[in-house]
DNA sequence: AAGGTATACAACCGCCCATTA
DNA sequence: GTAATGGGCGGTTGTATACCT
């Protein structure tokens, strides 16, 4: 019984067809065929190319191999942040993955997950689920922050997947106009985003989100908890032993009628940059309203430990010094330093060579050294960098995106 | 040099969904 | 409304190669 649904007939006859690695005579009829003929049916193709192949044999072949416009070979370091980034973003949707991987495969990237990238988080004691350090992800410290970040995994996918939809209904209708202005500009920047062209929908969407109570679709809210599960289960559980932090993670659906406005964006300003796209500019309080509240009990305790900051070392979390510069509150934040240690900064000193490489492209440098010279600035910009990268992906969806 | 093991990658499998007849 | 079909997707397996003992 080789089919367990009904109505379902094989794709093909499976006795006498070919199977296993494809020769070169077998590639050069595939593309002889497809080139004059196009693939049309799958199913119809193997016997009009003169292939003993199963019809979705071939369709796999060209399109994981064959096709033209693919790109092969090793994959860059900012490929690979890409993929991390994305993958902590939407889990194991390697098609959605491979949408903003200009050129490359899902099943590429799934294979260079599983076989380099994956590893590599394990061997650093992060869970590659859940992008976390295992300790947390296995619950041996906290288990309820464990399980909340697991939901908020799964939430951020879901969120994630619901904000591209939102973005692109935006964008595909061109209905939605926003008369009002740009809100919470930065008092520094001279950035407007009046206009309805396609280009600035998605920072009107995102503004308008911000601004408008209807239309607070909480979409990256879900982001903004998570950053804050790994902040307080990193901070203050695991990392610094203060205990375990209350429960203060909600389904998006619940945030949405409960959540004060002072918690959802407007701690986070955005503006249209130059290009006419939408950018992360500031985040204008790390912890706002009740999250921030909620987080003071920790921070208490924090104070005596404010030396310390965790970094990863040897596949082992350990503290390393951090100084605070003008009485600001040293934070971590998700993203920083695990991201960067699966691309090869196993140690303070060993990316030097990477970070430059990186540092000329788009790519975020959080280097542990210069975390721990205080600079807010450059924290800030990490930050800032951090989530544009992030909202790029999330509200770009049909463009290529590498960081 | 030979055998065993690990790694990387291509390919396959089964499930699912959308479309079509 | 239902079965048949095509194709997408994620998980898994198979195989070639590199590395180790």
């Amino acid at each position: 019984m080789p089919f367990k649904k009904m109505g379902r007939t094989p794709c093909c006859e499976k006795t006498g067809l070919k199977k296993g690695p494809w020769t070169p005579e077998e590639d050069q009829k595939l593309l002889a065929y497809i080139e004059e003929h196009g693939h049309g049916s799958w199913r119809a193709l193997p016997p009009k190319a003169g292939l003993q192949r199963c019809g979705k044999s071939c369709r796999l072949r060209w399109t994981n191999y064959l096709r033209p416009d693919i790109k092969r070979g090793k994959f860059t370091a900012q490929e690979e942040q890409s993929i991390i980034q994305l993958h902590a973003l939407l889990g194991n949707r390697w098609s959605a993955i491979a949408t903003h991987l200009p050129k490359r495969t899902d099943n590429e990237i799934k294979n260079y997950w599983n076989t380099h990238l994956k590893k590599r988080l394990t061997k650093m004691g992060i869970d590659p689920v859940t992008h976390k350090p295992k300790s947390i992800a296995l619950g041996s410290v906290i288990d309820g922050q464990s399980k909340n970040s697991a939901n908020l995994s799964h939430m951020a996918q879901w969120e994630s997947a619901r904000l591209e939809a939102e973005a692109r209904l935006v964008q595909e209708s061109k209905i939605i106009k926003f008369n009002t202005p740009m809100v919470q500009q930065h008092p520094n920047s001279s950035s407007k985003a009046t206009d309805s062209s396609s280009s600035s929908l998605s920072a009107q969407l995102l503004n308008k989100m911000a601004t408008q109570p209807a239309a607070q679709a909480l979409c990256l809210d879900v982001l903004r908890a998570w950053e804050g599960t790994i902040q307080k289960a990193t901070i203050s559980g695991s990392i610094l032993g203060l205990g375990s932090s209350q429960d203060f993670i909600e389904s998006p659906t619940s945030t949405l009628s409960s959540m004060d406005n002072s918690v959802q964006f407007p701690h986070m300003r955005f503006e249209e940059n130059s290009r006419g796209g939408v950018e992360f500019a500031e985040d204008l309080n790390h912890f706002g309203g009740t999250m921030k509240e909620e987080c003071d009990a920790d921070w208490k305790g924090y104070e005596k430990c404010v030396d310390d900051v965790v970094s990863a070392v040897d596949g082992q979390w350990t503290f390393e010094p951090l100084k605070i510069v003008d009485g600001q509150e040293p934070v971590l934040h998700f993203g920083d330093g695990f991201t960067d240690l699966l691309l090869g900064h196993e140690t303070r000193d060993s990316g030097d060579q990477k970070d430059q490489e990186m540092n000329g492209g788009n790519c975020r440098d959080s280097s542990n050294a210069d975390r721990g010279t205080g600079k807010a600035d450059e924290l800030d910009h990490e930050n800032k960098n951090y989530w544009n990268n992030i909202f790029s992906v999330v509200t770009s969806p049909a463009k290529p995106q590498v960081f």
